[in-house]
RNA sequence: GGAGGGGUGGCAGAGCGGUCGAAUGCGGCGGUCUCGAAAACCGUUUCGGGCUCUUGGGUCCGACGAGGGUUCAAAUCCCUCCCCCUCCGCCA
């Protein structure tokens, strides 16, 4: 959430920037819903003080005391109903964009190109994932409808090994490895900023308040919710692995070919609870993890900054990095990294102790390694005979020299 | 799944109807001592919110897992929910 104080001390500042992620009007309700809270709380503080009494009340203070009561019951009344709608009103508004963070709500035309890293492979005839690694699209239709997959055979060795790519080279500076829960409560998800706005796209276990995370940014995000660390253990890094779900509720008929866009995969995340002054740095920083592992993958990459209007609600600002698809002869996405700035710590309650002052963290999370980069990684090593050769890199994590049918 | 026990400040742990926002210990911060440090000793130290004034205070309100209830009065009594621990059963 935002921090409200600093928005009633500089309202404008505040709307404008949370304008450019459409979010105008709700940042208007929220500003409504507290002037009435605020109308509100001191008349409320009032009577409440008048209840007080020093030990046992004299009989003529009952009956004063009585009327006080019948009163505040009703302005009580009237105060959680207030204090109700600012918080819903709340959480509907969004993470004001970073000022680098450019105007706009398209992905594909608003987005600022950053840079570019290798030679994109120019094939006449391009055969895609499906066609050179080994996925059973048919059969998990069968047991689980579309948008599932199997990956089979050496296909699914080289997933493995990516995974544990990315896990070592993020061990060895330091980030910390974690195997988090993927169901977690309606907290964890409104904490994290994936509700309300996102709620659309997770799946809800039937018959337990329990959700499937989208991404182990969710856990990750709970994992010291509600805490206050120590300032000498910032910044905290941990790298995630965890299968991710999603409805996809949103994207009927788009990408319906393989497994580019399916309802589960799994991800190694980076993620980072820092002090404030250190996240922009922290953020580059997660970004260059990002590209040095799709380097050694050896994949083709454009590096973007999303257009605030394209970001999520917790969101400063989001870099993109795009792999190169020869299929589809253009660059997709395939890892998001982004600084949530406070929005998240705010409502997860993460905080630290900065001479003497309590104040929420700076949270950040990043993918390192996704299966979609795996598909990426096996359309653009494919020989002319269909086969795919693997990324020296991948061989000490028990990657295969080559994929074939 | 069954049977018990418990959730209190950064941590540990008292309190079990008003005198309790809360003993005590540890930790933190400041100081005395010291060349310096340790030890010792002294002082200080929960969080959130509204208003307010020379940003550091003043003042009022709220919070003892969460939400309801009883009562003039609740950390303390009752109900519901959540979480943790121990034992038994089951299980990868």
């Amino acid at each position: 959430m935002i921090d409200l104080r600093a928005a009633r001390a500089d309202p404008e500042g505040f709307r404008a920037a949370i304008a450019r992620k459409g979010a105008a009007e709700a940042f208007d309700a929220l500003m409504a819903a507290d002037e009435r809270w605020r109308e509100l709380i001191p008349k409320v503080d009032e009577l409440r003080s008048r209840t007080k009494t020093k030990g046992k009340p004299t009989p003529e203070q009952l009956e004063e005391l009585k009327g006080v009561k019948a009163a505040l019951q009703r302005l009580e009344a009237e105060l959680a109903e207030a204090e109700r709608a600012r918080d819903e009103a709340l959480v509907q508004v969004p993470n004001p964009p970073h000022e680098s963070v450019p105007d706009g709500d398209d992905a594909d035309t608003d987005a600022r190109e950053e840079r570019r890293w290798g030679e994109p492979m120019q094939l006449s005839d391009p055969k895609d994932h499906l066609e050179l690694g080994r996925f059973d699209m048919e059969r998990a239709a069968r047991v689980s409808g579309s948008r599932f997959g199997y990956w089979v055979g050496d296909t699914a060795l080289v997933a493995l090994a990516a995974y544990r790519l990315a896990l070592d080279r993020l061990t060895a500076l330091g980030f910390v490895a974690v195997l988090p829960p993927v169901l977690v409560r309606e907290e964890a998800m409104y904490g994290t900023g994936w509700f309300p706005t996102e709620e659309h796209n997770i799946y809800k276990v039937d018959g337990e308040d329990l959700y499937l995370v989208g991404t182990s940014e969710v856990s990750m995000g709970g994992l010291h919710m509600s805490e206050i660390v120590d300032a000498d253990e910032l910044p905290l890094r941990y790298t995630a692995f965890s299968t991710c779900f999603r409805r996809e509720a949103g994207a009927a008929g788009k990408d319906t070919r393989g497994m580019f866009r399916v309802h589960q995969f799994n991800k190694v995340e980076q993620f980072v609870l820092c002090r404030p002054e250190e996240s922009w740095d922290e953020h580059e920083r997660l970004l260059a993890h990002t590209e040095e592992v799709v380097q050694e993958l050896e994949i083709p990459y454009r590096v973007v900054t999303l257009p605030a209007g394209d970001i999520s609600a917790a969101s400063a600002k989001t870099y993109d990095i795009e792999a190169w698809f020869p299929s589809y002869r253009r660059y997709r996405e395939t890892a998001s990294v982004t600084n949530t700035t406070d929005f998240q710590a705010r409502r997860l309650k993460i905080r630290f102790r900065d001479e003497g002052n309590l104040q929420p963290v700076h949270t950040l999370n990043g993918t390192a390694v996704v299966d979609r980069m795996v598909l990426a990684l096996i359309e653009n090593h494919q020989r002319d005979d269909g086969t795919v050769e693997v990324p020296a890199a991948l061989r000490e994590f028990g990657a295969p020299e080559t994929v074939g049918r």
